[in-house]
DNA sequence: CGACGGGTTGAAGTAAATCAATAGGGGTGG
DNA sequence: CCACCCCTATTGATTTACTTCAACCCGTCG
């Protein structure tokens, strides 16, 4: 759980699993970073902000996008707990960002982090790494969304979700989709009826059972990294 | 040319408008890092491979690539004089590099920046900045891969390089593209011979010249930005 | 000269998108 | 408690954008 390389498929968050936002912000001035409560839809932040904020997402999950002007929008990561958002903001990354399913989120002045890094040097070194973290699991999500089939792309999002569960090596998972088929449709660059019935074929191949719509049971994880064209060590 | 907002669209190398490796490694001991002549298609270092280092293009270009076990190919980025490598591979960052054009790089050993960073605080910061602006720019190419039509692809594609050239507001530009129509394809997440298809209707629609085919004169920006669908700042 | 690597173009096939209808689930109000 | 609605998900029928397969061109190099 505590190295990076354990999550080969993770999310875009898979931060937490090496270091929290809490690592990196700890001792921060509790006054400068207010909590606020956020239901789901509910926007953390859009497009247009100044963008002088980082996040930390304590609760539930967001997730930030960015929107072409005829409606069509690219999921660019799922924040879950403990996940820090705002890296890259300050420099021209345009996109919003909401809430998923219900969530309690954290945001910290980047000027105030600045003041902090001033101090502690060390802080500067760590969100360097939060960056590379990010930034190395966003190579995943490329090669998912740029050079994989639709069951190929919805088993490697489930591994992904299994193993930030249940961990590496378990031969079965179940977990919750808090995210609706949309979301996942625009995640993996495809369509809500595709990822629909992708679902249902990996359900009629026995490699997973759908007990809810957002629950789900993963019966053979060998056979999901398998579909997934998971071999991303093998070359 | 000095910010990154001037960029929207820049490819995953708009960093050396920003602040060039150059900046980030100057002080460092030039014995420390020592400057390799790659010629097109040598490999930089691959998947396998430690990643102990950072890299900086001095001159030529190189990308940065994951290949799937059957051979797929998706290319992360195209890394142009100026760009520096290998942010995020310290941690489970997978993935191989090599010169797509004749190139002479600079590699410096992570652990030499380390030391240099206990000295010079501001050094992590610099290159926090750097990841940055990697970041920032990859969420466009994820659009980009994920919900964008060929011919959007490559308007997007032709649109960052001319702009890269010849800056934002020219009615018109003419650049080299250094890079085959098998690297744009695995660029741009389709085949060859559909980025082939886009670039003949691209020249049908009077929007580009192709003089040579690594020779690229865009006749209308204005049309190129409609094109790609790079209303990036309406929404 | 022939071979080879890249590029373009054409014809045919297909995975996924689109269009369209139906079903389920959860909440509200009568 | 049932009826209704709204939102989400599933499933089916059809279309299409892109891929695949294949031929051909062109410049370079041994």
């Amino acid at each position: 759980m505590l190295q990076a390389t354990a999550f080969p498929n993770a999310l875009d968050n898979s931060s937490a699993a090496v270091l929290s936002g809490i690592d990196v912000l700890a001792g921060l001035d509790d006054r400068q970073s207010p909590v606020r409560r956020l239901a789901r839809h509910e926007t953390l932040f859009s497009e247009g902000d100044e963008g002088g904020k980082y996040y930390e997402v304590l609760e539930g999950v967001v997730c930030s996008f960015r929107i072409l002007h005829d409606g069509r929008r690219q999921i660019l990561s799922f924040n879950y707990p403990g996940d820090m958002i705002g890296i890259g903001h300050e420099l021209g990354c345009k996109c919003s960002c909401e809430a998923v399913a219900d969530a309690r989120v954290r945001s910290i002045p980047v000027s105030a982090l600045d003041r902090s890094i001033k101090t502690r040097p060390e802080l500067a070194r760590k969100l360097l790494k939060v960056a590379t973290i990010e930034l190395a699991s966003m190579h995943d999500h490329f090669v998912m969304v740029g050079r994989k089939s639709a069951t190929e792309k919805l088993a490697s999002f489930l591994l992904a979700l299994a193993r930030r569960e249940c961990g590496d090596d378990a031969g079965t998972a179940t977990f919750q989709l808090p995210m609706t088929r949309t979301d996942i449709a625009d995640f993996l660059g495809m369509t809500i009826e595709t990822v629909s019935r992708r679902f249902t074929s990996l359900r009629k191949l026995g490699v997973i059972d759908l007990p809810q719509t957002t629950t789900v049971h993963v019966r053979d994880m060998f056979l999901l990294e398998e579909l997934a064209d998971s071999n991303e060590d093998d070359c």
